[in-house]
DNA sequence: TGGAACCCGATTTTT
DNA sequence: TCGGGTTCCA
């Protein structure tokens, strides 16, 4: 046996060599149970002697796809991995898709909807079907439909099921959606789970030929795959059964994506006689940390208990932070940051700051700067979302697949060509007329009777995409995005411009036309425009890392999960922000496993934070300290004065709180529901106040503010609901504040 | 047609 | 507070 199989210990090594037959590893985190993954494809290559493109290893997201692949290339010589199948369930059965859809009637150069693409289609959907998005939110229909999709309820099903009012409404949306989207030639991201398992029911050769092929599946995080997913995965492994899958059920964070723990407690039962191993050494964190997560995560009810013992030492306490508002804490946090770094030589890619929400980020980041802090926001705005980005992609789209009238909408008047919405109306009209999609419309514009205006720009645009069109055949997609640029003089419209923002934007075209660059460079045998979109689509700013860079990492919980770090800050540890409004028991607890994985990515130090008063919506809000905090035990957290909290003075917790009244706050404004204290807001409409307002605020009135304390009315602004009021504050200096939110008193 | 002025709702979390 | 969407006017 070879000698890299010394880096696992006994059970580890079990599992890397029980290799025929299904298997899973059930255990907690940092018990290496992503190693076990790539030591067990190292292994199946090394000494079983199978053929790396016959293995399929399955992840989560794309980041830690490319991180298996480095490491087995670290394991066994360089380069051995690169025929490996490995990649998140999306961007493999988009691979293969394109190879097969054509038998259920795509064109293989299908385009990728993305969220934004999706709910665009959904919202033109409802418009057609006289729907409106203000009694029926587009963002519900979409994750409704999303959330369907992913369990595999197709639309008669789903209509099937529609008893109430709204979900025949979404029922309706869904049958259209899914009806254009095929018109689009085009699936969206849960199409790619989809749309392998009706090509595999409806060509049951192709599924023969595919488990011939893959002989060997691995799926990592099985805790959070979904129905779909799971089916996929059991239609795969269906002949050898050689399928091997890891997880741990309190890391269960994407529920409300469709994530369904069964699939790893019903494992046994789909897969007769799995073996099961369970790990129980911790080798990530320290005790104190592991303690913590233990201690946190028992509190859950439905779980799978598992032991996880530390393989280290106690190590430091945590620091609980306690923080003013969110600027301070931020400040706060950058000061460990520096101080961490100077007593001990840390470097900065050694530290991560995790928050709830992305809305977070924000002060965070400023506050890096500030203080010259390097640092990458994962997530975020990504670049694939950018306006300018979306529009040359969906160029390049459009080039492609001429059915994709989604993304012909979206560039046909950009940069403007004088075709508006009358224009469009006309142009839509004429297609449906003779039944063509969009873009033959434009093509046959000479036809439709517009005016001549009209019919040259389109033909204009036409030629614009034949061109393209003939440049991607025989050119390289560097090519193809340079002839866009320069026939639209995008770049040099964006430069003359000249504003912070224009010139943002010409530097993100210019990354777009490198990025095409380096991706003929990694990819020569698949280099086409088409390798290239399906790349885009499905990748995200959570992906990239480079070893080399040295910054704090700034990401969501969410995005933090498989990941680790030597000191960890969970920052926005607040009542209703972490957790989260929880309104159900089951929600609370998938909160608590998000907590556990926050805790649990520290190796050897955890911060956590909290402020008193964090602005929201622009206003700003008291807030309570976590119950989560409670939930730790109390021995193992220190205040930053370096005293134990359980030796603290007492806390007076959220729970303690609660019903209690607490001076001059409602968390965050009650819908319908205005606190005693909120100045009456007269409802708006008809009857208006005219005139010299009422208001009970004139300059000179003296008011307490529940954060800002003390203060004079300067200035009176509006009436109404919408009515500001200008205060210098004793403390905090001159703030606008709505009166509706502000909850001011009047003293004296 | 296109820009500017306004209004309103949003914050979960991501492939 | 911010950004998307709508409305209104040149
Ligand atoms: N047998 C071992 N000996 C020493 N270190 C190990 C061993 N197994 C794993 N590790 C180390 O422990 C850490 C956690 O491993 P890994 O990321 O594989 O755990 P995991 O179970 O996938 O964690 P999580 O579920 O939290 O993502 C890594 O730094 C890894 O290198």
């Amino acid at each position: 046996m070879t000698d890299f199989l010394q880096g696992l210990n006994d059970v580890q090594r079990q599992a890397v060599l029980a290799t025929e037959g299904p298997v899973m590893v059930l255990a907690g985190a940092g018990s290496g149970k992503t190693r076990v993954i790539t030591y067990r494809i190292a292994h199946l290559i090394r000494n079983v002697g199978v053929s790396p493109q016959n293995i399929l290893a399955l992840t989560f997201t794309n980041k830690a796809a490319g991180e298996m692949r480095q490491r087995i290339d670290g394991i066994l010589e360089r380069g051995s991995a690169s025929s490996l199948w490995i990649g998140t369930f999306h961007s493999v059965f988009a691979r293969l898709l394109r190879s097969y859809i054509h038998l259920i009637g795509y064109d293989r150069n299908f385009s990728i909807f993305d969220a934004d693409d999706s709910k665009s289609l959904i919202k033109q959907c409802m418009k057609e079907l006289n729907l409106s998005p203000e009694t029926l939110p587009v963002n519900l229909v979409h994750s409704a439909i999303s959330k369907a999709k992913n369990s595999f309820v197709l639309p008669p099903e789903f209509h099937r099921k529609a008893i109430d009012d709204q979900s025949q409404k979404v029922s309706l949306v869904y049958e259209r959606y899914v009806h254009k989207l095929r018109e689009n030639n085009a699936l969206d991201f849960d199409d790619l789970l989809i749309k392998p398992i009706e090509l595999f029911t409806e060509h049951p050769a192709v599924l023969e030929q595919l488990q011939g092929y893959f002989k060997y599946l691995l799926i990592d995080e099985y805790q959070d795959t979904n129905r779909v997913q799971y089916l996929v995965a059991k239609m795969i492994a269906a002949q050898h059964q050689n399928i091997f899958v890891v997880g741990d059920d309190a890391q269960s964070i994407y529920s409300w994506r469709g994530a369904d723990i069964t699939n790893m407690l019903n494992f046994n039962d789909d897969y007769g006689d799995a073996q099961v191993f369970k790990l129980v050494d911790n080798y990530r964190s320290t005790k104190t940390i592991l303690d913590a997560a233990n201690s946190v995560i028992s509190r859950n009810t439905r779980q799978i208990k598992k032991e996880l013992v530390a393989n280290s030492g106690m190590g430091e306490p945590i620091t609980l932070i306690e923080a003013f508002n969110e600027k301070r804490e931020a400040e706060k946090v950058a000061d460990h940051i520096n101080s961490i770094r100077l007593s001990k030589g840390a470097e900065y890619r050694s530290f991560a700051i995790f928050y709830r929400t992305n809305a977070q980020s924000r002060v965070l980041e400023d506050m890096m700067r500030q203080n010259r802090i390097p640092y990458k926001i994962f997530g975020s705005v990504s670049f694939y979302k950018r306006k300018e980005i979306k529009d040359a992609v969906a160029y390049m789209r459009l080039v492609l697949n001429e059915r994709d009238s989604e993304s012909l909408l979206r560039v046909i008047n950009f940069p403007p060509r004088k075709i508006g919405d009358v224009s469009i109306n006309k142009l839509k009209e004429f297609a449906e007329e003779r039944n063509m999609s969009l873009y033959e419309a434009v093509v046959h514009a000479n036809e439709g009777g517009f005016q001549s205006r009209l019919v040259n720009a389109l033909t204009g645009f036409a030629s614009l995409i034949e061109a393209m069109r003939q440049q991607a055949e025989a050119g390289t997609v560097y090519d193809v995005l340079s002839m866009l640029y320069e026939t639209t003089g995008l770049l040099s419209l964006l430069k003359e411009e000249n504003t912070p923002e224009s010139l943002a934007r010409h530097e993100n075209l210019q990354e777009l036309l490198s990025m095409t660059r380096d991706f003929a460079d990694h990819n020569h045998d698949a280099a086409t425009l088409g390798d290239f979109l399906a790349t885009i689509s499905l990748a995200s700013d959570y992906d990239e890392t480079q070893e080399s860079d040295n910054y704090v990492s700034l990401m969501t919980v969410h995005a933090a999960k498989g990941l680790e770090f030597p000191v960890v800050f969970v920052t926005g540890m607040e009542e209703r922000l972490f957790p989260l409004n929880s309104y159900e028991p089951g929600e609370l607890e998938e909160e608590r496993r998000l907590f556990y994985v926050a805790i649990t990515r520290a190796q050897t130090k955890l911060f956590l934070s909290w402020a008193q008063s964090r602005y929201m919506y622009g206003q700003p809000q008291m807030c309570l300290r976590s119950t989560f905090i409670n939930e730790v035990d109390p021995d193992l957290i220190v205040t930053e004065g370096g005293r134990k909290l359980s030796e603290s003075p007492t806390k007076v917790s959220a729970s303690a709180m609660a019903g209690r009244p607490v001076f001059g706050s409602s968390l965050r404004p009650q819908p319908g529901r205005p606190s005693a204290k909120v100045p009456t807001v007269k409802p708006a409409g008809s009857a208006r106040p005219t005139g010299a307002a009422k208001s009970e605020y004139r300059p000179g009135t003296r008011v307490q503010h529940a954060i800002f304390g003390p203060g004079t009315v300067l200035d009176v602004q509006g009436k109404g609901p919408k009515q500001k009021v200008k205060i210098n504050f004793r403390n905090a200096g001159e703030k606008t504040l709505m009166v509706q939110y502000a909850n001011l008193k009047v003293v004296g």
